[in-house]
DNA sequence: TCCATATAGATGCAAGTGCATCTACTTAAG
DNA sequence: CTTAAGTAGATGCACTTGCATCTATATGGA
């Protein structure tokens, strides 16, 4: 029986929360902006970064985490959003690639100094620089178990 | 314009992650295990907590930073589970109070060690007991910021 | 007492998610 | 060429979540 410490237990518990209070501030901030959730912000992030040549959605769902079935969904709400552009491939007739429309790359635009300002808000008006830095190197710790 | 600095996006980004990294261990395995997900293991421990005085779902809600119709509905699943049962209350003919049936705490007692196991594992499989005790401190000062 | 307001909890509807499966195309092996 | 296996992406169905609203009871005046 592995039963873990309380040190464990408190270290989970305050991980969960901060999470929850840093994420739900963002979000709270975008939705009261009438701009689009966090996911959204991410994939256009994403999408923009691969420019005008695009990206595959198989390639994209790795970058965002999201299961294949999640991402076809996303891409569906972002293009009837007038966000992104899929197309079909060159040599890949199961494929597609999808790049941003202007709009899409305007949206990621507005969105960036709501979450920005939160997010410094939330994180510069808590800890200093060097806290933050420790707290980066432990969660990544945590994040990366290659031990 | 209030820019984050790129020390404070890298620790969101490590927040983030680190969160997703460690509750989808636990997710998957609850659910390798055929056993509620997580969110149902804090329900039934805070229920339990109350013991046979029972809990009113409004006091239940704010333990668990839940919606007051996400509360109504997880204890709905829950009940047509057979894990709570809800009776009316005495003096308030609105309310109900909440409480564990036999099989309730069964169930919460056979998810303890899976729960556990996992946790123990990607925490103090990652970082020491001291590096846990400065991640909790900080991630507090983020989910808390009284300054 | 009567009424306005507040509180506890439920619920209709739209949207999002998870799972399994499906279609279409590609690739490799015979 | 033909066929089996693999890969890209979509989708039906059940379930969950968010939002707004609704019902029912409670409470604090006039």
């Amino acid at each position: 029986m592995t039963e873990p410490k309380p040190q464990t237990i408190a270290t989970w518990i305050a991980l969960a929360n901060a999470n929850r209070v840093v994420l739900e501030g963002i979000e709270d901030a975008l939705k009261a902006a009438g701009l689009p959730r966090l996911d959204w912000y991410d994939a256009l992030l994403e999408i923009e970064k691969a420019g005008a040549a695009g990206i595959r959605p198989f390639d994209l769902k790795e970058r965002l985490l999201l299961p294949q079935y999640g991402m076809s969904r996303l891409l569906d709400r972002m293009a009837k959003a007038g966000l992104v552009d899929r197309q079909g491939v060159e040599n890949d007739g199961r494929g597609q690639i999808v790049s941003l429309t202007p709009e899409g790359r305007s949206v990621r635009r507005a969105m960036w100094p709501v979450y920005a300002e939160r997010l410094t808000r939330s994180v510069e008006g808590s800890i200093s620089q060097e806290e933050a830095s420790d707290l980066a190197r432990l969660l990544n710790k945590l994040a990366h178990p290659e031990s």
